[in-house]
Formats: structure tokens, C-alpha cells, sequence
DNA sequence: GATGAATGAGGATTCATTCAT
DNA sequence: TATGAATGAATCCTCATTCAT
């Protein structure tokens, strides 16, 4: 699952870099053709996946002669590369909106998982293509969860200096966050949506407020 | 991320069903070279992935002639289930012998990621197998999921009942747990393997147990 | 089409001759295998066609095991050959016993196309697979078709002698006949059996005997 | 046999649809080498038959690369029909430039099958690939015949109307001289071309003129 | 820049036939 | 004889990428 799809509350850092190839669009009828191909690529992604994708299809779906795709784009894991990029973009200006460092951290920490199951619902191929990155560009899989898991943890890190969160505080909580994040987010919002993402959110929030023992 | 990976305390219900096609083999020479096409094809799979894979090299890796794959095999998906099928239930059998009831709640999900951690270390390939089962065979995967929930479900009902754990668990608890359980696996036994899966599996108990507020 | 089938008042000289290998079987128990292997080939030709048609699915059907077919058979095209002889044989035997030398010359040639046409709606697959041997065997096809135009010729000849038929008659004559004879039973035995055969075979036989031209 | 090459008088009705796939070229260059490819399978499935031709094969006559046939073509089967539409009409051409409605009725058959002799000789292929269209393609082959035996029967008709056959003409006398056409041609022009096409109508003629019955 | 034809390596799959038991 | 496992040549088809116009 994307790391940044599991921390929608994420800073501005970016992965993004748009400047992977040397061809970019020199006039303005090239800029469009090359974000119709991007568009195009991410319906195709998401609905076939990547393997099952085919660059005739994406140009089919933007209208563009096959041979112009590679004007702009080196190859089929050139653009899927630039997509991830921009996606995980997308993703996280969505998830900066939503944060307020007024917020008490475990409460962040709410707000930040509501708002990524309202936005992996509503995102469904971004969810997908983000998450077969696993298989097929590893190491952009992998940066991206360990700099998810980092923000987190700096999150946490700060609510510890504030004394809002226990101070014994360690990456491997933030990686159980995220995991549980990833996990609602694919019970709740990709694949069924049956739940407020409120609710799911408190669920899990009261995990990190206070554990699965009984109540005294 | 494979369900059935994520909780090894699990219980044989099995998912398991090898009688897939009327091509079992009649002898016990077939047997072996059966086994020898899935062995080879869990290295395969777990090396290069689904799509890279092909039968030619998993026919060499077996010793055999790339024909005898198909007297065992109808195409590259069915040995992909097949083998799927096969690890499941290799995940399974090694939780099923962790299991003790009379274990506290809490203490039984400890004991089980512990030994789910060992055993993601040991079976990296197995991991990238079931996991990449998301992008070729997604029902499978979304069935062994909700069968790996269902059954941390069941548990936590069950310590519910006996006072151990909240008695307001739900579906969501279960999901909360297994995203945990597999992302701590993905970090600490398939990328790295500094941290003792043991100090691992604390570090989320503790979650469990008392949440991240600071201790009064 | 095939000759034999186009010629059912054919005399039994045989184009036969199962001594193609030396794989005759030896016992009585080989034997009943053969015939078992004949009559599922039978089957299988029939219905898939020579080229869909397959060895495996031949021995399924004779419920022998896939090794015992090379114990009666050298290949896939001997048995075809083995069975078209064996049908033709069928054809001719069928066709002899409605033979009667007291007949007028073109009577006889009406009820040979009456008997061929009741023969044909009662063993398409024997048409196809005959049918067939065009483009499997094309050697064999052509011997049928030439030896049953030349008993059809000779018959004429015969005819002339006596003073039944034209005195011109020539080998082309009995190409024509054979033609008319196939066509008439492709569409209305094969295809459909909407027409009562001997009505079929009335319509031919009144070209036969006086043309097309208007009757005075 | 080709229905078709059995009535070379045929009128432009046309079976021909080139339109099939969304295949077709959308340049000169294009153009070209899908003829040639369509000339390569002509002589390829002419010489080889379906079931032995080749892709490759038919690439190397075209000098094409083995990817262009996909370029074209989605299959084997596809310019297999594409190339019998392609050859039924170039008969058919070849046919109506022999039609003269000024003929007698008789005449323009015997006209007809003469041409058709003439065609069916110079064009062996063309013979043998429509006729193996039965094994291959069925639906194709019998509404080949089938419309071919409808125009004979139309012009049977419209001669008995001007009184110049019988008036009893039904859709069997069409079938029957089909098939005394079709095996003429296989036995005086494709098999062997000993006679004359002219004689060989000759004689096909005069049995629809008078039948066979002796002279008074 | 845009276009679409050409390329060919690569991979899955079939199945007649052989052979050890 | 019967059995069924093993073999591998043969073939279709895909599709990312290149290139001429």
C-alpha cells in the first residue's frame, strides 16, 4: 500500500521530481499532450494494472498517436514511475490541508486517518497504483513507506516532548500505525465502504488511546 | 500482504483444495515430479515475481522438460494457486503449532506475531508470493484476508467472553491488528532483521495493551 | 466428398486392406482393444475433424490408457487411414446388398442415389470423415473418388451395350452422376433432411433420363 | 467446393466485407503490405492447406516481419476468411464479365461452366482454399454454397418463365448441376487438364439438354 | 511535434510420440 | 499388453520500442 496514501497529513518533503527524462514538453500544445498521456495512464493503471496495461491503450485512451507517447515518455515504466510521482503528490497536498499543529498529537492522528479513508474511497485506482508499486518499482515502494513511516514518527516524537504521548516512542510504533492505517483503509475504503470513515477512525484511535484490555 | 502470513496463529480450516484439475498424478514418480515443478516454482515466483517468471525457467529450475509442466499444470495461473494454496496452509501449520488456549488473550497475539515475525524472516519468498497475489489473483488474496481477520476476530471474542480483552471488539479490532502484525513484518523480517522479532512483537503488544498515552 | 459414399451400389472390390503395420493384435483381447480404439477415433474424427482431433482424447473415449493407442497404430494419420478404410468398406457393403443386375440402367442408378442418400442421413460422421481425407489424405481421396467413378462408368457401359443408355457415354459422364449424387446428399441428407431421399433421388433421375428442356 | 467457383455467373451480391477488424491500413504503405500478406497466405494455405500453413511462414513469403501479420490480422483464422471473401469475389468477378442475358437458358450454363473450368484451372489454389473452407470455416463455406446454388435456381427459374426449361425447376436441379459442375472441375481442371473445358461443358450440356437415355 | 507502420524477441501452450515400469 | 509419465519441437500471439514520413 502507498505510505503516502497512509499518512494523508504529510508535509510538503515530495518525492516528486518531474525532471526524470530530458523530454519535456517545449510548447504548450506538448504540455497538454503529455498530462492527457499521464491522465490516460492512470485510468489504465488503475482499472487493468500494470502489467495488464498497454501503451497502445493508453494512447488510444488520449487520443495520441502511439508514437507520440515516446516523445514524452522513455518507456511504459518511465510514465509509471512519473504517475506514482505525481500521485503520491496529489495525495499528500490533500493531506496537508487537514493539518493543524493545534491538534493534541493522538487526536492528529484521527484526523489524519479520516481523512485518508475518505480519500482512498473516493480514489480507488490511486490506492491500486500506488500499491502495485511493491512489484514493480520496488525501491519507490519502499521510500515511500519508510518516509511515511518517518513523518509519523516525528509526530509522535513531538507529542512525546509535549508529553502527549508516552516518551518511549520508537519507528516501530509508527510503523504499526501505518500498517493499521493501510489495512482499515483497504477494509473500509477501497473495497467496501459499508462504514463511516469517522467510526473506523475512532476504532483505531481508541487502540492508541487506550488498548484492547478492559476498561478498570 | 498475505493474510494467512499475518496471523500464523491460525487455525487449519484451509483454504487449501490441490484437486484444482484431473491432472493428479496416478504414481508416485508423478508425485515427486509434481513437487519438484512447485518447489521450483516458489523460487521462481518469489525471485522474479509473477510476471517475470516463466515456465521455461521454472521447468529448468525442476530438472524437468518444459512439457511435463503441463501434465501437471494447466497454465502459469494454476500453479500460481496452486502454489499459493500450498503456502497458506505452510503458514498455517507452522502457526497452528503455536497455538495454546491457555494462553491469555493478549499474551496468545504476542506469542502469534512473534512467530509470524520468525517465520517472514525465514520465508522471504514466501511473503513476496502470497503478497503479490493482490495484483494476480485478487480474490484469493481478498479471501485469505478476510479469513486471517476473521480468525483474529474470533480470538478476541473469545478473550472478550472470558474478560480478557474489551467487550466491545469488532471486525475493525481485527484489521487494526493484522495491518500491524503485517507491516511490522514487511519492516523487521523481510527488509532488515535488526530488531529481535521478540522486542518487535512487544513493541506492538504494548500497544494492545495500554495504547501510546503516557503512563499516569 | 467421399467416392465410396457417392457410389453406394459400389461392388466390393476393396480398396481395404488392414495389414498396414505389423501391429496387428495377437490376441483376442488386443483385438477388442483395437476395435475399441477404432470406434472411439470414429467418434473423434467425426465430431472434431481430423486436425481438432486428438490421440489423447481418442483413448479417453476407448477408456484405454494413451500408450496402448501406439500399440495398434503407428500414428495419428494411420488410424485415420485404418478407419477410412474400414468405412468405406461399410459404404460398399451397405450399397451391395441393394444391388440387382435385373435392373434397367438408370433405375439402378436411381435407387444406388435413394440407398447412398438414406446412408448419408444415417452416418454424417462417416460423410465428414471420408470428406475429410481431401486434405489429410489427399492420395486415398483421390483413389475413391477415381474408383467409384469408374464403377459408375462401367455400369454405364454396360447400359450402352444393352442398349439402355446412349452409346456415347464417356468417363466425364460418370463424373457428372458422381457430382450430382454427392451435392444432392451433402444438402439434402447431411444438412437437412427435409425431402424424402427417393424424391431427391427422382428429381436427378428425371435429368438423367430426359434433361431439362421443355417437354413437347 | 467453393459455390462460388460452381457458378462463375455469378452476379456482385457479394459475401465480400473487408471491414472485419479495426485493422485496416490508413496509408498507402499499409495498404501494400497487407496485400502482400493476403498474396503470401494465398499461395501459403493454397499449397499447404490451413492446418500446415504457418505464420511465419507466410510472413517470410511477404517479407514482412513476423509482428507485421498482427498489425493486419487478428489471427490465422481471420486472413484465412478474409482471404476466402477476397478470392469468392475475384471469382465472381472473373464470372460476371461471362454474363450475357441474351443467352437461352441452357447455353448460359453451358457458357458458365466453361469459364468456370477455365478459371478453376489457372487458379488451383484458389480451388483448394475455398474448398477446404468446409473444415475449416463451415458456416462460411455453406452459405457459399448456398447462395450459389440460389442464383442457379434464379436463372433456372427465369428460363422456365421464358419457356426455355421445364416449368417444374426446384431448388435440387440447382443443386444437382452445382455438384456436376464442382466435380468436373476437380477432375478435368484442378486434377488433371487432359480435355478441353469447352468439351467437358459439352458434355455436361447435353445431359441438361436431353439426358442420357438413347437417342430416337 | 505528430503519426502509425515495422520490428522481433519472448513466452505460453499443444500434442504426437517415446519409453520405463 | 497395459499404463501413464516424460519429452521437446513447433506455433501462435503480444507488445514495448524504433523509425521513416
Amino acid at each position: 500500500m502507498a505510505p503516502a496514501s497512509a499518512d494523508p497529513a504529510a508535509d510538503p518533503v515530495a518525492v516528486t521530481s518531474d525532471k526524470i527524462s530530458d523530454k519535456a514538453p517545449r510548447t504548450e500544445r506538448g504540455r497538454k499532450t503529455r498530462q492527457k498521456l499521464l491522465d490516460a495512464a492512470a485510468s489504465e493503471f488503475g482499472e487493468r494494472g500494470f502489467h495488464e496495461a498497454s501503451i497502445t491503450s493508453i494512447t488510444q485512451r488520449a487520443g495520441t498517436a502511439l508514437g507520440s507517447f515516446y516523445t514524452y515518455f522513455d518507456s511504459k515504466d518511465e510514465i509509471y514511475r512519473a504517475l506514482v510521482d505525481h500521485l503520491s503528490s496529489r495525495v499528500r497536498e490533500a493531506a496537508r490541508e487537514s493539518r493543524r499543529s493545534d491538534l493534541e498529537a493522538l487526536e492528529a492522528e484521527r484526523v489524519a486517518l479520516t481523512n485518508f479513508l475518505n480519500f482512498a474511497g473516493t480514489h480507488k485506482e490511486i490506492y491500486r497504483i500506488i500499491d502495485e508499486c511493491e512489484f514493480v518499482d520496488p525501491a519507490t515502494f519502499r521510500t515511500h513507506y519508510e518516509s511515511t513511516a518517518q513523518r509519523i514518527f516525528e509526530r509522535l516524537g513531538e507529542g512525546a516532548r509535549k508529553g502527549e504521548v508516552r516518551a518511549d516512542i520508537e519507528e516501530a510504533h509508527a510503523w504499526a500505525i501505518m500498517g493499521m492505517n493501510v489495512f482499515l483503509g483497504l477494509r473500509y475504503a477501497v473495497w467496501s465502504q459499508e462504514r463511516d470513515p469517522a467510526e473506523v477512525a475512532e476504532i483505531a484511535n481508541s487502540i492508541l488511546r487506550g488498548g484492547l484490555l478492559p476498561r478498570p
